[in-house]
DNA sequence: CTGCAAATGTTATAATGTTGCAAATTTTGC
DNA sequence: GCAAAATTTGCAACATTATAACATTTGCAG
């Protein structure tokens, strides 16, 4: 699994998406999984940029190429995609991203900006650590954790020019 | 603003819904917010279980004792008291709870069991900070924290006869 | 009392997500 | 290869969650 650039930087982001389907591929195939053609589509549409997609928003994506999918298509090859780890819900947007440590066994973290939407997805062994801790001091077993944190990215903190 | 018994053990859940009644009514006073029978109705529905309550669980509670409202009346109430703090949305269950904190100045991490729905509300200063000092490393201002923990907890860890 | 602002009522609609079953495709056992 | 089985996709209807737009009522200040 390859290092990729910070989503807020200029960066070349074919790679980004290369890698990610590589990725994926690969580890649908160590799963015997089948990474058929819609489910590929959906995550390379989730790659399209790095903010987070609505599943409506790919079944336009899909109608626009012809594909005339309903929403069950869509929210299919979502489940496929969330069940390997190659996307990650977010909860506080109901919308989808692509998952930046595809395949590393990693507790999701997510920065938002509000301003140009663009997502940055943590590994954050710090606040996992934190937040276990915290569960065990009330004896609860976590299984599942949401951690989206919506604010500003250095970015648009920067200059006020963002898209 | 009182201590409250934690929600996983008995304890006179009366109180819980009594303190949070007053509270609600004292921050109202201190804004000059006018916390209206309809508006205290739903933090009283909110409040008779530590289990969330989605917005249409709402609708139909008001619809039982003969409030014929729609959905902008519930949708109006909770953002009343969204906006005071007085409540909390649990955006991964689409649905709300009662804040243990309000008037606390505090950020909401929740503990919610799968199994019995019950949800734990954490004053965490060290999964903030933690949080935070993830967020500054990336540069990030954060403004809203989501952090829901989806797992079992003590009581239904214990015995296996839940409600 | 009058007029204004806030709150509520009402209707319709948007956005998000699911169920159930039929048809097609892929895999598997032979 | 070939038929049975399993998986995937197509499709129609529906369920749930949330908002928009505008009318009406209520609370309150002057
Ligand atoms: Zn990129
Ligand atoms: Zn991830
Ligand atoms: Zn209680
Ligand atoms: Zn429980």
């Amino acid at each position: 699994m390859t290092e990729r650039a910070l989503p807020y930087r200029p960066h070349n982001h074919d790679a980004c998406v290369s890698h990610a389907l590589a990725d994926a591929r690969e580890i649908c195939r160590q799963h015997n999984a089948r990474l058929t053609p819609i489910r590929e589509r959906v995550l390379e549409f989730i790659w399209q940029s790095h903010k987070p997609l609505g599943a409506y928003d790919i079944l336009a994506m899909l109608g626009a190429e012809g594909h005339n999918a309903a929403p069950p298509t869509v929210y299919r090859a979502l489940d496929f995609l969330l069940q390997y780890g190659l996307v990650h819900r977010i909860a506080s947007l109901n919308a989808f991203i692509g998952c930046a440590h595809a395949g590393e066994h990693h507790r999701g973290a997510f920065l938002i900006c509000r301003q140009c939407g663009t997502v940055l997805e943590l590994a954050t062994p710090a606040v996992s650590k934190a937040v276990e801790d915290a569960a065990a001091a009330e004896a609860f077993l976590p299984e599942e954790v949401t951690l989206e944190v919506a604010g500003v990215c250095p970015r648009c903190l920067g200059d006020n020019s963002n898209a």
